[in-house]
DNA sequence: GTCTATAGCTGGATAGAC
DNA sequence: GTCTATCCAGCTATAGAC
């Protein structure tokens, strides 16, 4: 009888309870959509009370920002192993297709909410903005790196937002119509290895086929 | 004496009133994003009360179904228009690749409703749903009869799938990024004329460039 | 067909006791 | 740091008078 009784959540300290928040938001828009976060239903999951949330995070809108922040940081993980672990721009080419529609598998409340835009009046901060420009910044160094193995006149920019573009629309497409199905199954994901060839026929005016 | 006043908007007969409940829906949905559409939001504009608009429609999912309908019939005419005017599949694509995003410039809240799904908890009644997977048996049956000219080993379905993907990857990020901006401009709707050329080289074994 | 009234609920956020 | 209490607002939808 020396101590009161725990909650159940985590206790530790600040930084527990910060990340399991995050963690709690995550699972309410995963199941009840991007745009269905409460603060009433984050406390329930919590065990806490709605008020004492604002001990943590200033709003609703901030928790949105922490996880747009989150999303970045996880995507930017992803492109700098990429980049370590390709040999060739082919290589890039093909781990970025992949890789992208992983991601958004693998954390589909993340992807929406930093390359969709299903949150109104959800603004990214500056700082926030700022990360996820950076990441695009040094894919753009990358490929200018690759630049004289590519045969186009394409601009480094052009060549990064068409591998984008392409990228996107097949895991878009994917996450829409068949988001229960893995990576290269499905309509959409088993575009992935024809989705390659194309660019890369097109970059490197190479055209062997998958 | 003879006639009590009128309200401004147009009364003259349930037909006109249920466009002009869509109309205004529209515009809602516009301005304060998809989700964002509530009853009396749209009953204080249409100089209504709320309860009125149970009368035209059975709630807002009613409604949202409505435009998914409508974004379909719009889109479904402008591939009509398209295979009507093309000569070539050459033409097709590069048609296709731009009226997809001059559709979603124009009209940005049903290329959201249809396109992706903005919306928790809503649901394309199976009538609607049929409609949209008739447009796409349509461009289907498109590509089968150009499939002679066409040299690669992906199924037509495969082919019809690759272009809706790079479109809507292009379209998607667009109207994420610059939808202030006019098709052919910006970061993505610049890369059109490149798409097409992609496309083509891949699906026509046609390295001809733009 | 339109209205008033209202049920019934959910939400974001703050004040202030402890 | 957590709570109770509360404010204030919004929402969908229905009942029933006119």
């Amino acid at each position: 009888m020396k101590t009161i009784s725990f909650s159940p959540r985590v206790q530790r300290n600040r930084e527990a309870t910060i990340q399991s928040i995050l963690d709690v938001a995550r699972d309410i828009m995963r199941e009840e959509g991007v745009a269905a976060l409460s603060m009433q239903e984050l406390a329930r999951r919590m065990d806490m009370r709605a008020p004492s949330l604002y001990n943590y995070f200033s709003g609703k809108m901030d928790i949105y920002d922490a996880l747009f922040r989150l999303g970045f940081k996880l995507w930017g993980e992803i492109v700098e192993k990429v980049a370590q672990e390709s040999a060739t721009f082919q290589d890039e080419i093909g781990r970025i297709l992949e890789d992208y529609m992983t991601f958004a598998l693998e954390n589909p409340e993340l992807y929406q909410l930093c390359f969709e835009r299903p949150v109104p009046g959800f603004v990214p901060s500056k700082e926030s903005l700022d990360l996820s420009f950076g990441i695009l910044k040094r894919s753009r160094q990358r490929v200018e790196n690759y630049k004289r193995e590519i045969d186009t006149e394409l601009s480094s920019e052009q060549i990064l937002d068409l591998t984008i573009a392409v990228s996107h629309g097949l895991t878009a497409l994917h996450m829409a119509n068949e988001p229960h199905l893995p990576v290269g199954k499905g309509r959409f994901g088993s575009l992935i290895p024809a989705a390659r060839s194309m660019l890369e026929a097109y970059l490197l005016g190479n055209g062997e086929s998958k």
